[in-house]
DNA sequence: TCCCTGGCAAATGTCGACATTCGACACTTG
DNA sequence: CAAGTGTCGAATGTCGACATTTGCCAGGGA
């Protein structure tokens, strides 16, 4: 028994699996109780799992008042990509290391495997195989710490919106874009590789806002 | 009544207290049930503040085992300020306003204060005039996002680590490291100011480190 | 002596219930 | 009719107790 298991995992599991059905959505109420009842437990495992997710941000917490889904702000949301830019971009140029041919090799493919995943209109793969791809570059950093502040972003902003940035470019612009940066980064200017990312990072960001302004 | 206290952030700040007077040091075992004790409250709260406290980074968390103040290897310490540095970095560099003249002032003698407070072995009032000066500079950023994640990262390396960066320097060298720091701000030049910050805390995080090695 | 094993104590995980607070709705009043 | 107010329901905050697991230590065997 590697990792035991407690309630309140399989309650944040379960949360994360409403956020991604969209039976959950930004600004809905998340109900300890009706959590609880729900999945069979008491609230006390409840609870932990909605204070981990507001830890996280996914969620909006008001004492006394009770947890939303968190309902970003435009800006909030070109905020949150901004920052997921400057953290990527830093822990790839900063990991020094050098790509193996076949670690380049398996990156590029990515990128055909991304063309043809969103040309299939197959959203989910396109979104899987996005995150794969951004990982194995960010993951290659030794700084923990750095990890795991990426990954609080990477999983919220995934968790939020991984719905709709699979509709903002075309099957070739998506192959591009990150072949522009594997370029980028397989050149070795550290600098370039930070603003690279950020740009990258940002664009998107500016369009996820852009469909939540004013609706 | 602007903001409801609850027992949780009671227990959150007593957590905090103890660290600050030592009582709760690195390694050592946080008892849910000796800080309901302490309080007279029950083990609710207290663990709500606990895993508050774990999400912050300031306590490492075993299932089923408990929870201990977080023991960074010099590695993390140093992982950790290099993330602090590059965030901090990039919400000055990014934050684009100009600084009034009465601003520029104030960070000016705030350096001066780090001196003189140095030189009478005032640490207490060093570090806490640290902390506003480079509040001060970070702060104006309107990325609440970068905000929320700069002042998680400080106040972890602030509870854990605070006793010490105040022997590092010289009165003179502190002075002059944050006059440095703010000519680069004065000066406009983004990317001069994220290096120069990335810089500022490398160093503080090796020197941290170094007392953290084998001993 | 060392290792394995079994049980004991203590800490965490979970539960159900009660207390407290907030938001909404209907009612009163000017 | 609008504004303020009182009440009610529901959700959160807290509590004490029980269940389960972990780490430790004593005891026995090779």
């Amino acid at each position: 028994m590697i990792n035991r298991q407690t309630y309140r995992d399989h309650v944040i599991e379960y949360v994360c699996s409403l956020m991604r059905n969209g039976q959950l959505q930004p600004g809905d109420k998340v109900r300890e109780s009706g959590l609880a009842a729900d999945l069979g437990v008491s609230r006390a495992p409840v609870r932990e799992a909605v204070r981990h997710l507001v830890g996280e941000g996914l969620l909006d917490y008001r004492p006394q008042v009770g947890s939303i889904v968190a309902n970003l702000s435009p800006q909030q949301i070109i905020d949150s990509y901004v920052a997921r830019g400057l953290l990527e971009g830093f822990a790839i140029a900063d990991s020094g290391k050098q790509f193996s041919v076949a670690a380049r090799q398996e990156l590029r493919q990515l990128c055909e495997l991304m063309e043809t995943s969103a040309a299939d209109g197959d959203d989910e793969a396109l979104v899987d195989v996005g995150a794969r791809f951004h990982r194995l570059l960010y993951g290659r950093t030794a700084n923990q710490q750095l990890l795991e502040n990426i990954e609080r972003l990477s999983n919220k902003l995934h968790l939020l919106f991984y719905r709709h940035w699979a509709n903002f470019y075309s099957p070739d612009q998506i192959r591009d874009r990150h072949h522009q940066l594997l370029e980028l980064v397989f050149k070795g200017d550290e600098w370039a590789v930070e603003q690279g990312f950020r740009q990258h990072y940002i664009e998107t960001g500016r369009k996820v806002a852009a469909l939540y302004t004013t609706e």
